[in-house]
DNA sequence: AGAATATATTCGTTTCAACGATAAATGTCA
DNA sequence: TGACATTTATCGTTGAAACGAATATATTCT
């Protein structure tokens, strides 16, 4: 029995602290939310990178961005993004193009059949989200993103 | 002008929910953390997953898991966790051994030289934790703890 | 004009993740 | 008991992501 004791002691040993815990409970949420999340994209094939530059697409509008902002945004380095759009390229979603004034760059822009694949996308995934955390209700979720934004703060 | 202002309309138009809102920061907000972790993580030459596997088998004690309750915990593919398992033997920092009461199962337990990576590992992650979480204040910390345990309820 | 810089791509490797199929041990039930 | 199903873990294959080094082209600086 002692020894029974002393080992579930010595599980314990590890200490969790309060940040601990925060950062644990964020990785298991945003995890599960995830999984959900990309049920609903392998439905049209596409991966959580894949859908996060058409989000940013569709939201740079139509003159697109330079292949370097998109690498800024994503925090992800120049390599796997020129991969990661020739795929989107390769479905027809995107679309790149030399620009005139500054040949280095590449302009990027979501295309038309990259704006409908996002607009047959657009329903569910509000729908998902809003099963996934509408319970919490409008003041626990402004509460959150209070205290992710204010949490973020000395993360960069 | 008028192009202009339509433009930026266009933009606007997936209007964005609170659920969406919570989403994306839960989003940037992990991811964030992450990366810093990662770093940590990389000056040993562990990866995120195997990071997982040798923090529950700590947790788990002497006698370790069977293979199939790591999949469970991870929420992982038996084939890849057979896989992420042989890595970290490959590097000693983990043991298997076939059950002899059932002998279908393994059971997987951490050595002593993955205790010692991970005792090494514990300062820095804790510093890093209370480093970017810290500033919020218990208060907050709990509130957070609280609002993301809440959300998990409907996540499953 | 020549050197340094910026932008994007190509190449190579490791790991993760998804899928199907297989091997071995155990459990079920006619 | 013997045929059949189930459980557990592994193997094979593929696609994608992430990290690093090197290269090509265009621009900027001096």
């Amino acid at each position: 029995m002692a020894g029974r004791l002393q080992a579930e002691i010595k599980q314990k040993k590890p200490f969790r602290t309060l940040e601990q815990e925060a950062f644990l409970n964020l990785l298991r949420t945003t995890d599960a939310l995830l999984r959900g999340q990309a049920k609903v994209l392998k439905s049209v094939g596409l991966s959580h990178p894949q859908y996060n530059v058409l989000r940013i697409l569709r939201g740079a509008g139509p003159h697109g961005l330079a292949c370097r902002e998109v690498c800024e945004r994503l925090i992800t380095r120049d390599p796997d993004v020129t991969r990661l759009l020739d795929r989107l390229e390769a479905r027809g979603l995107i679309a790149r193009e030399r620009n005139r004034k500054d040949r280095r760059v590449v302009m990027v822009r979501i295309t038309e059949g990259g704006l409908r694949l996002l607009r047959r996308l657009d329903a569910p995934i509000v729908h998902l989200h809003t099963q996934h955390l509408g319970h919490l209700g409008t003041k626990r979720l402004q509460a959150l993103v209070e205290l992710l934004e204010l949490a973020r703060e000395k993360t960069a």
